[in-house]
DNA sequence: TAAATGACTAACA
DNA sequence: GTGTTAGCCATTT
């Protein structure tokens, strides 16, 4: 446990907010929070918390990016089946049909 | 302090 | 469509 929270909070904040039947991709979180697309799966492979649904975090190819092992790639992509995410034959889902996009109602004042 | 690592991405051949 | 190169930035050694 090394590591400041801060950025991890942000991103882990970020991730609790995609709703079941969505996915989003560490660029797209990278971006909102401002920082490198590796550091959001940095982040997300120190994960302390089961609360955050680090399973919705796919790679911009719309695939489950393989890490150390190949296992949880199976449990990420079970759990994402169990969400009602389609898979295609090539182990990809369809990116704009299951992208989640962020409600920026939070950053904008009710007007 | 510097070099290596990593659940990434975009650009190019 | 695939393979390679470079950029990215926090964590780890």
């Amino acid at each position: 446990m090394s590591f400041q929270r801060g950025l991890n909070e942000r991103i882990y904040n970020l991730v609790r907010q995609i709703p079941a039947g969505r996915v989003a991709t560490y660029g797209q979180i990278a971006a909102l929070i401002g920082t490198g697309a590796r550091q959001v799966g940095y982040a997300l492979a120190a994960l302390p918390n089961p609360d955050v649904p680090w399973h919705r975090v796919i790679n911009s190819q719309g695939k489950v990016s393989p890490r150390s092992g190949g296992a949880g790639e199976n449990i990420q992509r079970a759990l994402l089946e169990a969400e009602g995410i389609r898979f295609s034959p090539g182990g990809r889902v369809s990116l704009p049909a299951v992208i989640w996009e962020p409600d920026f109602s939070q950053f904008i004042s009710d007007d």
